[in-house]
DNA sequence: GATAATTGTTATGGACCATATCAAATATCG
DNA sequence: CGATATTTGATATGGTCCATAACAATTATC
């Protein structure tokens, strides 16, 4: 498959109309064809993936969180009181990657850890009161921004559809 | 969102039964809620993605092709005598990370680089017949293996439901 | 014919992902 | 109890993918 982000340049190309294919026998301008690409799932899964988080990056730029980010505080603030291990495994960061982005967030205040009563190993996850304002306003970011345009674009029961779809491949396939 | 491809561990969770929460008033076993993250479309998205290219990987593993390696035979094969310049930008691949790809390709006998006549700049691409088996043998192995299990998870209409919102998001959103 | 643009390429840096390893704390079991 | 194993957060490190700048060779433009 492949698709990376920066294939925003040549896109628009000119149809196959006279000012398209210039004077008479001129050599074919482009548009080459896709053929068989089209159809493969992985291919167009990737690329709608990618629009999705070009998308959803743009309505966030406000609040300067990545798709990562705003995962992570949505799950701390669904189960507060979880150490590091149990919400970076659920969301399927390793642990060690997940040291970084914790500083991160924990540097702009958004979340904190805190040392476990219970088991000193551990680091409780808790949002800060900030961190619960800012997840408060990129929850209403993303759903009249980003997830509302979806709607427009598929209509309600197809976006719904489309969303039972992709779990039933994310957890059977 | 998130979502690497390492969360394979402790997926399998004990429901909430006798057995799940063990005797009475045990510590709570563990399954986080997921919340409002299992509406977000890009995190539902890159999950299925993820998952798909997996499968993909291990369908092709006896022909040691990514899907991106997949793509871009398929388009030099759909697309004959296009330079390295058209391939690439029609997969969103930059042309700087585009060469090390075709070397691969190119030392696998696969395809092969041809200095233009028209255009000494260029470097035409064809398939090796080689690689024209490869194809073939890839073709076979991603409808049986592949894509036909998306079909016995969703059904063909479904399955071709979904092909069709994921193109209008990737071309549209 | 001088200048600009294009093609393939190299070099380089960033983001993300994965593994091995460690110290501290806890669990396990003789 | 005490030795050993396991868990937790962390560091170091390497790989892959993505993106930008810059270059030589070639071609287009004026």
């Amino acid at each position: 498959m492949t698709v990376s982000k920066a294939a925003e340049k040549s896109s628009e190309k000119p149809a196959d109309t006279a000012k398209g294919r210039k004077d008479a026998a001129e050599a074919q301008p482009e548009a080459l064809q896709l053929g068989e690409l089209s159809e493969q799932l992985g291919y167009v899964l990737k690329r709608a993936q990618l629009k999705v988080f070009e998308n959803f990056l743009r309505c966030m730029a406000s609040l300067q969180l990545t798709p990562a980010q705003f995962s992570v505080l949505l799950l701390v603030e669904k189960n507060p009181g979880r150490n590091q291990t149990e919400i970076a495994s659920t969301l399927g960061i390793l642990r060690p990657n997940f040291v970084a982005m914790l500083d991160n967030l924990e540097s702009r205040d958004l979340c904190a850890r805190i040392r476990s009563t219970n088991d000193r190993r551990s680091h409780i996850l808790v949002l800060t009161d900030k961190g619960k304002a800012v997840l408060a306003r990129a929850k209403k970011l993303v759903a009249t921004k980003h997830e509302a345009r979806l709607n427009d674009l598929l209509g309600q029961a197809n976006r719904e559809a489309l969303l039972a779809m992709l779990s039933k491949i994310a957890s059977e396939f």
